[in-house]
DNA sequence: CTGTAGTTTTCACTTATTGAAACGTCCTTT
DNA sequence: AAAGGACGTTTCAATAAGTGAAAACTACAG
């Protein structure tokens, strides 16, 4: 039911997570931010910042540290999702010209993006790694969180962003949508036709994304040899 | 003096670079690697799993979780040594047909690759970004621990990795060692003249990274507009 | 010089964490 | 088939450990 949780350690991510997300912060801001009073904000953040996860700054502010980095560099390997969508999004981008992602639905009831590949033409959409989406009002939201969609795909013109049009299929294995890819595009530069074409592709790469009947990783399961 | 740490929050971070570390860790192996009861590890794995910071596969195993990942892109994005160092990085591997690095110490006494060129040979040393490596006995360790090498750069040849010779050089606004670059090559391939050769490379590299004097992330310092 | 905001330390309160023990389950061994 | 062992999970009393108000101290801004 509820959550059997820890306070303590719940408190710190949060703090972690808020630094990260500022990617610097006052120890007011933080605590702020988490809700905190000043001392356990302070006493948590140096607990973060003696293992690493976060480091002060010259001039004090709390920055997110090098063991989050190795960390997330680690996972990034370890997710095969992403090897295996580097190809796919390689090629949404040499067929479309736009920049592809790969975004995954996060525990909070967001999603996130886990890799992209920019697209060729200057004026480009500029999103990053790591940035948290809504799933409401956008077309990756709609693959993640919703059922499959009509034709495969979903296209939504300016959605939460004015001005950018959103392509999107879901990656499903077995029904339930596990990730999206999807391609993005400035509205101006794109009409319903091509959008269709646009969805046609990225909803192909999505269903052949995990197809490949393979076991990828088992290899790194379960301790070492003795 | 000593750390004013809270215990609970170290320890579930220790739980979770265990899980990090491995890739895939059972419970009952997670508490042996972080020393913890079974049952107090089962509670903090239960919290970071609430929490998005690792996730549970299907077979019950613990997983690095998206937040990781994400809280980790998103650091490695502010990083702007990374940024900074990818150029260095490319014409490295253009030079030398190598594999070009770029690592900083660690909190606890390591290294950790932040970023990394692959070399274009088709033989080439196979390592990661996240990848935590030791002080003593490499030469990434020598120029991030040591002071300034004699040349500008250090060759290690057969060191804790037989068969590849690893050539360093620090990048030290100050005289204080921040990063490192650094070429690995399988030793076979290189002389001693050309291993001095690439270490000027490098030197030279790293020496350029942080000269242009301009403040180059002072933008997204400290909260946001209002 | 006075006032406001931030950072840090201290300390008494008590809440929340702890780990041994017990239980059920799923394998492996004999 | 039965015994043995390892794992995941739950419970619960003991107490260790986290908490936040307040005060001290610093740094600015008015």
């Amino acid at each position: 039911m509820a959550e059997s949780s820890t306070r303590t350690v719940e408190r710190a991510l949060v703090l972690l997570g808020a630094v990260c997300d500022a990617g610097s912060l006052s120890l007011a801001d933080a605590a702020r931010e988490a809700e905190l009073s000043a001392s356990t904000a302070l006493r948590l953040l140096r607990t973060l910042e003696g293992t690493g996860f976060v480091r002060r700054d010259p001039l004090g502010a709390y920055r997110p540290g090098l063991r989050v980095v190795q960390l997330g560099a680690q996972a990034l390997g370890h997710e095969s999702l992403v090897s295996l969508a580097e190809p796919a999004l390689e090629r949404l981008v040499r067929q479309t010209g736009e920049s592809a992602y790969l975004s995954v639905p996060s525990h909070d009831g967001e999603g996130v993006y886990l890799a992209m590949r920019e697209g060729t033409h200057s004026v480009r959409h500029a999103s990053w790694i790591g940035r948290s989406i809504p799933l409401d009002g956008t077309a990756v939201g709609a693959v993640l969180a919703g059922g499959p969609p009509a034709g495969g795909f979903v296209v939504v013109r300016d959605g939460i962003e004015a001005d950018v049009t959103a392509i999107a299929a879901p990656v499903s294995p077995g029904g339930r949508a596990v990730a999206a890819l999807s391609v993005v595009v400035p509205s101006y530069r794109i009409t319903a036709v091509e959008a269709r074409r646009f969805g046609a592709l990225v909803a192909q790469e999505a269903a052949a994304l995990l197809t490949p009947p393979d076991a990828h990783d088992t290899a790194t399961t379960r301790g070492e040899p003795a």
